[in-house]
DNA sequence: AATTTAATGCAACTAAGTTGCATAAGCAAA
DNA sequence: TTTGCTTATGCAACTTAGTTGCATTAAATT
């Protein structure tokens, strides 16, 4: 499917994402975004990509929401599930590619499951 | 030590918590005690509460923030942390007693982890 | 009972995210 | 390339969790 208007504004957010390779919060998206369009539009335009598979999201320590790009996802297949890591000193989060077995709980249907690790990334050691 | 003044307020918020056994966010907490005392009242105990290891926290599925008993934990040593499950139907949260070994990351100093599952309680299933 | 200091109430604030609605801009068909 | 339909955007106002400053009250200690 991919997203439906290629507009400018989604080329731009699109292009941030290409260029930074990290994720990235949405409220620094809307404070790198802020010249070029309306806060209303980024979290409008992240939501977008959210539903077509080309990113996806999670929680970061603070309980900023931050979105960082899909490996191999689509609309119809949205199967990014892997932990987080947020660094306490400076704030960067970054996607891990580890593979996380989901404990089961008795009683219980468990659907999924969001880690976050939190500590000190490679910069701030 | 344990918490500076016990309070009226204190009181009724630590009897709450002993009566339900459940985990409570902080936005149900301020609902169920608006008649006894104020919302800021309510955001302080809990956080006081936190600081003397008589309470944990947690963040839910929606960004909120919950908060439940402690088993072991003083204000010196507070080790309370294990994995925690919300219910997507009734919204309910709970601790849960299982070890989740936090993976190791190459260049990074993990200190800490949060593991959330979601899905089905025994209630909803 | 007097004193000290922590705890509370209240109102105003902050900040992330959302909503409604009028306008603008993609896009496909003509 | 123009027309017309529909999606996307800007803007302002709103919602909601949580916080802050400050005056007042009430624990605890003597
Ligand atoms: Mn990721
Ligand atoms: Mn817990
Ligand atoms: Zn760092
Ligand atoms: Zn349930």
């Amino acid at each position: 499917m991919g997203v439906v208007r290629k507009t400018k504004s989604v080329v731009t957010v699109l292009n941030l994402f290409e260029e930074s390779d990290y994720s990235l919060s949405a409220v620094r998206l809307v404070e790198l975004l802020n010249k070029k369009m309306n806060k209303t539009t980024v979290y409008r335009i992240v939501e977008r990509l959210k539903d077509e598979g080309i990113l996806h999201s999670f929680a970061g320590k603070d309980g900023l929401t931050w979105y960082a790009k899909c490996k191999g996802c689509t609309s119809s297949n949205h199967v990014d599930s892997h932990p987080h890591f947020q660094c306490r000193e400076c704030g960067k989060s970054e996607c891990l590619s580890i593979d996380v077995q989901v404990p089961a709980i008795s009683n219980h249907k468990v659907d999924s499951a969001e880690l976050l690790l939190m500590g000190h990334c490679a910069d701030c050691l």
